[in-house]
DNA sequence: AAGGGCCCCTGAAAGC
DNA sequence: TGCTTTCAGGGGCCCT
């Protein structure tokens, strides 16, 4: 399931192969993938323009088009997209925005190439390249989708499209110099929510899914029930590098392959062997040996140590009422002067 | 603002 | 063995 390490990854192994390429055709095996457009409608905005960079924004992909005037530039090496551009200064023309949900693959594959049956099944959208490959958009699950906005490519303009909402209201990207600390702090005293859901809210953060949530707030010893605004600064600061240290890594790893996920190429992710939570109900806690257990907050299975992440007040059921009363005296004088 | 539920959709796994 | 049911999951959307 595409999360913005995976999704990163593929924006890096497709950079590579289709920056500076041109769109020869377009085939839309399934109209609902590109609506609100038709298919020719679609095909006819994207068809003739070139690749000018493959870009990224929380989970989205996002290609930068550019009218065909200039040629393609550097075939962009390992370097990515983006340092493309220098050379040809054509006028962009639009991005197509490619969303893979849970499910959704962008292969790079030569014109024609014959997948396995089930993937041939599921292929939804071709770009026909020139040089003799195809990019392809296949999805199993059928939930992706691909969506096509004029030049604009600010908020504005995504917020105008009926398939990219999310796109237009993204929180920071949590590597981003404006994922800060302090920024998190601040979001996290405004709500009163329960700190698993909040990180899978993409307008808090971008890029968070259900894999990185869990294993964040492992590494961090926060439980996932526990109110954000409640967090100590302590443990915001311990969830801070949690977050981006894990994200980091699993970049490094080319992300996660729990089933389906693929690169551009075609690759594996690395990362699945080194998650500590996700997925491993029952199983000992890497740092306590307490087995690890799964619940089901906002629809969404979660797993963490009981013992490492505890929820406080679930087990001070009998609290000595005197020191109580005095701490909070204590608390409330502070707080008033 | 928070949270529950539903929906999209298919394949894998579990249940019978 | 084979059929049927359940579940997973990103994220939008509606309702309370």
């Amino acid at each position: 399931m595409p999360e913005m390490p995976e999704v990163e990854t593929v924006r890096r192994t497709v950079a590579a192969r289709v920056a500076g390429r041109r769109i020869e055709a377009v085939e839309v095996r399934r109209p609902k993938f590109v609506e609100p457009l038709t298919p020719e409608e679609f095909a006819q905005r994207v068809t003739g323009r070139r690749i000018a960079e493959v870009d990224r924004r929380g989970k989205y992909l996002i290609l930068r088009l550019t009218e065909d005037g200039a040629p393609g530039g550097a075939r962009a090496g390992s370097g990515g997209a983006k340092a493309n551009g220098a050379g040809a200064k054509a006028k962009p023309a639009g991005e197509i925005i490619i969303h893979l949900k849970m499910a959704g693959r962008l292969l790079v594959c030569r014109t024609g190439e014959v997948l396995e049956p089930k993937l041939e099944k599921h292929t939804h959208v071709v770009f026909r390249l020139e040089g003799d490959e195809e990019l392809r958009h296949i999805d199993l699950r059928h939930f992706g989708r691909v969506s096509y906005v004029a030049g604009a490519r600010d908020r504005a303009g995504y917020a105008a499209h009926p398939k990219l909402k999310g796109l237009a209201a993204l929180g920071p990207e949590p590597l981003s110099p404006d994922f800060t600390y302090e920024h998190l702090k601040a979001g996290l005293a405004r709500r009163k929510t329960k700190i698993k859901p909040l990180l899978l809210d993409q307008s808090f953060v971008a890029g968070l899914g259900n894999i990185y949530a869990d294993e964040s707030l492992y590494r961090a010893r926060i439980h996932p029930e526990r109110r954000a605004n409640e967090l100590k600064p302590r443990e915001v600061r311990a969830l801070f590098e949690a977050i981006q240290g894990i994200i980091a890594e699993a970049i490094a790893h080319r992300g996660t392959t729990i089933a389906t996920y693929v690169d551009g190429e075609g690759r594996r992710g690395e990362f699945a062997a080194m998650l500590l939570a996700y997925g491993r109900t029952g199983e000992k806690c890497s740092r306590c040996g307490t087995p690890i257990e799964r619940i089901v907050l906002g629809g969404r299975s979660t797993h963490f140590c009981p013992k490492c992440q505890k929820l406080p007040g679930a087990k001070r059921r009998v609290a000595p009422r005197k020191k109580v009363a005095r701490t909070t005296v204590r608390r409330d004088q502070k707080v008033v002067q």
